[in-house]
DNA sequence: GCGACAG
DNA sequence: ATCTTGTCGC
């Protein structure tokens, strides 16, 4: 698919201010509510209903030993996507992947490899991310009805994290799911809870254009140990198209027994798949 | 100047 | 993000 925003893709050649500024715009265009394709309340990680089952499980052992893509999903189910990259310092480049499902179900896999110019910048993280992750998405074969990005939506210093940036220039609805705080104060004391415990993250000074009541994402506490060693929880802000409340609905919904969201962690694997392919070689 | 800072 | 062996625990 091709951008529907096209004058604001993420562009690396801007100057630092020309990328705040643009962040702002992407802010304003954005939409914090739902207004998604589908009922989110269907969006789950959840097997196809095992109906007329033809076992025929053909081992392609040669090729990838996971996820290997199979068409006979449940077209009722909604469309996933999640994004991940891997990264080949030396060489300069990244691996984009892109990894569609419905329900539990592996529907396609896409990966793009480019050329990294604009080093990390805490706050303009989709300058250095954009461009490659947008090059994934124009050899995508279906429109998801929800993508999910390793990094903030909406909890963001202007308002427009990476899975903002894109699900604006897209236009789909988008999740942003990140590993730690980039900014924003949690309503209550995040450490060591429960599996399941969430809580509010507000606003606090350095988000632009907004009070301290405004809640910019969630922190959730997607997995727990029984024992000692404790967990972080995961901080799901909304991209575009959803509200702060069903993003972290569905970041529940698409989690299975690990601490990232099911969508992520596939997209991860993959790119790392093609990473190892590249340095065996 | 000092501290904070998604991946 | 990436570099990496062993190691603690279920």
């Amino acid at each position: 698919m091709q951008p529907t925003d096209s004058k604001r893709i993420p562009d690396p050649e801007m100057s630092q201010d020309e990328m705040k500024a643009l962040q702002r715009q992407i802010a304003d265009a954005a939409c914090w509510q739902d207004t998604l394709s589908v009922n989110p309340e269907m969006i789950r990680w959840e097997p196809t209903e095992t109906t007329k089952d033809t076992t025929q499980k053909t081992i392609d052992s040669s090729t990838s030993t996971t996820d290997i893509p199979n068409q006979d999903a449940d077209e009722t189910q909604p469309l996933v996507a999640g994004v991940d990259q891997a990264f080949r310092t030396e060489q300069s480049e990244v691996i984009s992947a892109i990894v569609l499902t419905r329900g539990a179900t592996v529907v396609d896999r896409i990966v793009a490899v480019t050329d990294l110019s604009i080093p990390y910048i805490p706050g303009l993280l989709s300058f250095r991310e954009g461009g490659p992750i947008l090059a994934a998405f124009e050899e995508i074969s279906q429109k998801p009805d929800i993508t999910m990005f390793d990094g903030s939506g909406r909890m963001h210093y202007r308002q427009a994290g990476l899975a903002t940036h894109i699900g604006v220039v897209l236009d789909i609805p988008t999740i942003g799911v990140a590993k730690s705080l980039l900014c924003g104060t949690p309503e209550s004391d995040t450490a060591q809870r429960p599996t399941g415990w969430q809580t509010q993250i507000n606003a606090d000074e350095t988000v632009e254009d907004a009070d301290t009541e405004t809640v910019i994402g969630h922190a959730l506490q997607t997995r727990q140990y029984d024992s000692r060693k404790i967990i972080n929880p995961v901080y799901v802000s909304p991209g575009h198209r959803v509200s702060a409340t069903t993003a972290v609905k569905i970041t529940q919904a698409l989690c299975d027994g690990y601490k990232l969201p099911e969508p992520t962690r596939r997209a991860d694997a993959y790119a790392d798949e093609i990473k190892r392919e590249y340095s065996d070689n």
